[in-house]
DNA sequence: CTCCGAGTGTCCGTATATCGGACACCTTTG
DNA sequence: CAAAGGTGTCCGATATACGGACACTCGGAG
């Protein structure tokens, strides 16, 4: 099996400034993307690069020197002497989406499968929520038919109530005809990944019954979940 | 007033190498960013990081050096041996919207006022238009009220339809009712901001003299556009 | 069973790209 | 008109990022 004898780096590297991040990674980077994440931050405010400096800790040099990629990329725009996000973050945010898409569906399909129900991932933007991904079963006689990119208040229907649910609340919650009449959802929040707000579900043209459905709902956000870790 | 004396560079700086970029800027932080779009770029298929290293033409240990920050803020997410965008994109796009606000203010308080009706920035996403930014002028006795955040189809309404119009077509689009009864408008695209698909306008209770209003719609949105050049 | 190709992840010495202090300048404010 | 606070650029020193080389794993093809 070729033993690991790794011709010994005798001592943990002394050579010349005692590499100080066990783990190896980009100064350089880490700033420009903390600059980026200070540009942000400044909402109402002002940033001026000089303060910015300040924020990120270095030098108004580096700031300059930092900021000709990110304004190169539209990431950032200059206003005056004022700095503020630019478009090109659209663009890139825009492409998260599909890519998503893809984590979601395995456990998506799951679920649609096993349920025998159209399946959907939901995610919130602003005070509304937006379907992501959504599977069909593909043994059922009739299914309900749902729109990716369809969008609605993020206080109706279970798709859009399960992302508001608590932690210490039901993990997950059944609506009937709120969103569209005869239809029956299902749905629980995906817990657990910074930074996104989200639900998975299941939508039906007759009655689910919620203890059946319910855990299987919550299983496959975990699942989701999981992906997106 | 001190003289521009500059102590004469004398030669165009050959110290070492020749500094071949006329421009000081970040070359790490330049493939950092290279290597985001790249993830971005690869819609459908899966980037692996031998490809990535191919793709920005840098070696793969380089490319792991980078993904470390990348990584660390969530702007990328690594799903077994492929990467993939993260979630931290929504978040920084989601501060994008209000900072564009602020650019645009100006030149809509300028039409608001100059018009007497609500004036309007409404930008693209998707299928579908939202508006931005809204002003209301401080002088009318009546005038429409209109919500930040508001969704429509991109091709209901002036606002919506502006944001399609060709360079060939005329400036202004007017329409009267299609968002609302009794709802007049009158909207020009934002043209020549790379990445943004937007438009400005005005919404009035009484029909517009497109010829008199157009003009100043077109201008507005010109000026919106100089300022996020 | 073994070879081969295509992956990943990590190490190292080297040289190069980045660092930040210093400079020149410009406007605003007291 | 001096002081304060800003921008933009230069430079030599050195910390930082570079990429070749290594160790390893996995999955066919011969």
């Amino acid at each position: 099996m070729a033993r690991p004898v790794r011709t010994i780096p005798s001592s943990p590297s002394v050579s010349t400034t005692a590499r100080s991040l066990g783990k190896e990674s980009s100064l350089t980077l880490e700033r420009g993307l903390a600059l980026l994440q200070a540009v942000a931050d400044s909402d109402s405010e002002a940033p001026t690069i000089s303060d910015l400096a300040a924020t990120i800790g270095a030098s108004r040099a580096a700031v300059y020197r930092l900021l000709v990629p990110l304004q190169d990329r539209g990431l950032v725009r200059r206003e005056g002497s004022r700095v503020r996000l630019g478009l090109g973050l659209l663009r890139l945010a825009a492409k998260v989406a599909p890519q998503l898409r893809h984590a979601a569906l395995p456990a998506l399909r799951q679920l649609a499968e096993s349920v025998g129900a159209t399946a959907h991932l939901t995610v919130a933007d602003g005070d509304e929520a937006q379907a992501i991904a959504v599977v069909e079963p593909s043994w059922t006689t009739y299914h309900v038919a749902y729109r990716v990119g369809t969008r609605h208040s993020l206080r109706r229907g279970a798709a859009g109530k399960a992302i508001g649910l608590r932690a210490a609340e039901p993990g997950w919650i059944g609506t009937t005809g709120e969103l569209q009449t005869g239809a029956h959802g299902i749905a629980a929040p995906v817990r657990g990944v910074a930074g996104l707000r989200a639900s998975v579900g299941v939508v039906t043209m007759e009655p689910l019954d919620g203890n059946i459905v319910g855990p299987q709902v919550i299983t496959a956000a975990a699942t989701v979940a999981a992906a997106l870790r």
